[in-house]
DNA sequence: TGTATTAAAGATATTAAGAGTCTTTAATAC
DNA sequence: GTATTAAAGACTCTTAATATCTTTAATACA
């Protein structure tokens, strides 16, 4: 079991995004190169993002990505559900309903995801921009 | 990003056992039966478990599987580590060291796995048995 | 208006992992 | 020696992830 590496690629490209100056778009031309990937491969990672309403799109000539002008706050647990939607990491395939071990893994999984749902990306992005300094 | 359904029957197997008469080895035809599963497909996950040094193994007539003489108190990361093995959920594939994401992730992992290390199968094995009766 | 640019979507190919079966081998009880 | 049972290997099937290519739609700008 693993998170994706598209996982791994979105949280890049969202950091990334939260450090560009307002209003500007950058083309998945850039944040490929970036990222040493292919445009058409990051592309269908950005469509999720869009998806989730965590990134706006622009099409067309100098079009490109930024960061959501509504969401604001935007969580690692966001990106997550986004590019890995939000099912449970584990299903009891043998009882329906109440099965104990379940709901030990249950509340284990929930554990990480708070902690992940705590961890914002902007303070995540600030401390890269420091640290660059 | 899901755990495997051999997690899932690695887990009831042992709780299953857990509840044995100490000294009583179980075989792999009634471990199957009780899960649904061919022998032979659980057979592999049970080789997992006997390796871990989860369970012990005795071939031949009256053979079987039974609880570790020698691991007691076995959590559900012990288990999870078996069948899942115990590399990371995440690895960040760009930057090699001190990925700031990286360590994000990994942190919210540790609070995953600190609380499947704590949740031991005997404690669920009790509950189990205190409810049917 | 038309041309270049760029995101979105669809089709498709490749690879890796999980799920599962069958057969053979080795160990043990009786 | 015979029946029983775990272990191991080879193999198949399915699914998800990874990745590319092509077409379509939207936008800026000359």
């Amino acid at each position: 079991m693993r998170y994706s590496n598209a996982t791994n690629f979105a949280l890049h490209t969202m950091v990334h995004l939260m450090l560009q100056p307002r209003d500007s778009s950058v083309g998945v031309q850039e944040l490929a190169a970036m990222q040493h990937l292919s445009p058409t491969y990051l592309s269908k990672i950005l469509t999720k993002l869009t998806k989730a309403g965590l990134i706006e799109s622009t099409p067309g000539a100098k079009g490109g990505y930024k960061i959501s002008r509504t969401k604001h706050e935007i969580s690692f647990l966001d990106v997550i559900h986004a590019t890995e939607g939000d099912t449970s990491l584990f299903d009891c395939s043998i009882h329906h309903e109440g099965c104990l071990i379940e709901n030990v893994m249950r509340q284990a999984e929930e554990n990480m995801k708070a902690e992940l749902k705590s961890k914002l990306l902007i303070n995540i992005a600030k401390e890269a921009e420091s640290k660059q300094k």
